[in-house]
DNA sequence: CATACTAGTTTGTGAGGCAAACTAGTATGC
DNA sequence: GCATACTAGTTTGCCTCACAAACTAGTATG
């Protein structure tokens, strides 16, 4: 059977994940500007990938303006890596 | 944004339709062993599929024992290859 | 005619994604 | 110095939907 990561699968954190996996590190008004998601769910998704223990949220400040930094944990690149591993199978395998 | 097909994207959905890309028309147990649903979201799953035009549904009789047939329409394999490409865009921009 | 099996469909429920409402803190107008 | 607006998030409510379990219908067997 397909078992796909269904935190990873979901589009919107998938595109998260995947960005995340080149930038390394990433502000939350960046991430929203790239994932076109809206506050809300941006803030609800990343809390999923937070509890899977795929990202971590470091909140601190610039200046007098709260700032949200997300980076990629270890677990989340190697869930991103493993995924991308079963979709591509999922993919090719129908020629 | 990645405004992947949902119809597609539900894993035991993908995995069908990956199936049916290839070896063009199956009945409903071939298909119930290959993905490892059962009787009753398999169902469900071809009625989804079917809705959206994405597949063919022939019921008939094999002796006596009823038989169903499913198959992949144009729509659903231009709907699978798009699929594809949008998710290996997303998969390997992300290196 | 009752029990079992094959081949499906329908139903109930819990999870979850999205939009909208809410919160908190900072800057600006008057 | 209080109101209005803006930035940066979080929480809530609703509606969809995937999965499991219950149900249906028809055939073979004892």
């Amino acid at each position: 059977m397909a078992d796909l990561d269904r935190v990873i699968h979901e589009p919107a954190r998938l595109l998260l994940v995947a960005l995340l996996r080149k930038i390394e590190r990433a502000d939350f008004v960046f991430l929203m500007n790239e994932s076109g998601l809206t506050r809300g769910n941006l803030s609800s998704h990343l809390s999923k990938l937070e509890e899977a223990g795929y990202v971590e949220i470091e909140k601190t400040y610039r200046g007098k303006v709260p700032l949200t930094l997300i980076g990629l944990t270890k677990a989340g690149r190697a869930a991103f890596d493993n995924y991308r591993k079963q979709m591509n199978g999922l993919l090719t395998r129908a020629g």
